[in-house]
DNA sequence: TCGTAATACTTTGATATTCTATGTATATAG
DNA sequence: CTATATACATAGAATATCAAAGTATTACGA
């Protein structure tokens, strides 16, 4: 299992990268996630849908509902135009401190 | 500047990282960071010192006070076995996330 | 030798975050 | 008709965090 402290780094990215690829919704992003770790990363509904509420106030993703015949009512997320400049930045920071930690860990495999 | 999750979620490989390559102590430590991050890290001793003594808690590093003559005492710190073992744990968990991370970039990138 | 800045470590506790638990409701399979 | 999966929502207990304040020594310029 993914420790707590990395799940909250990359809940973010995660989600908007997801978006990115297309419009989903709170169930299916769940399962999406878990099947896109393998399985190490797990999120329970009550974990991931507060975090969609509050990128959806931050502009990031908006919403609609939508009820495809037949089935019950979806609520679907968008990435929007300033979602998708945050994930650049997102993005940024994440390889930053990769870098970060690749000099330390290439420093101290130098032992063989 | 690094988010707050992001830091948090980098702190322990990090300063892990750091003693492994040699002894430190907390003072040293901020600045190294600060340094091989090329100012875009940057703790605060209160944010610091906390979490040195949470993982000597854990048992992850320990330390011993040195009064190398003329200088005022410092706490240095040395990582443990144990601690050598947690590194390795987090590396394994940040590759883990990563790579999720760059299956979803790789893909969202395709449309040049 | 006096004052200031840098070094060095520590702890408290207000603030913010997190996620567990719980609730609602529909669709579907058996 | 019942159990399970799907689908979304939120309160608030529990936890984590970090700014701020405290102590003390050394270095250094005036």
């Amino acid at each position: 299992m993914i420790s707590k402290n990395l799940t909250a780094a990359s809940t973010k990215p995660i989600i908007l990268g997801i978006l990115k690829q297309g419009n989903s919704y709170g169930y299916l992003i769940i399962k999406k996630i878990k099947e896109l770790s393998g399985g190490k990363m797990e999120y329970s509904d009550g974990m991931l849908y507060p975090v969609l509420h509050r990128l959806e106030k931050e502009k990031f993703i908006k919403s609609n509902w939508t009820m495809d015949g037949g089935s019950r009512p979806r609520k679907y997320y968008e990435i929007t135009e300033l979602g998708k400049q945050e994930l650049v930045h997102e993005q940024a920071q994440w390889v930053e401190v990769t870098s970060v930690l690749e000099t330390l860990w290439g420093k101290t495999s130098t032992s063989t």
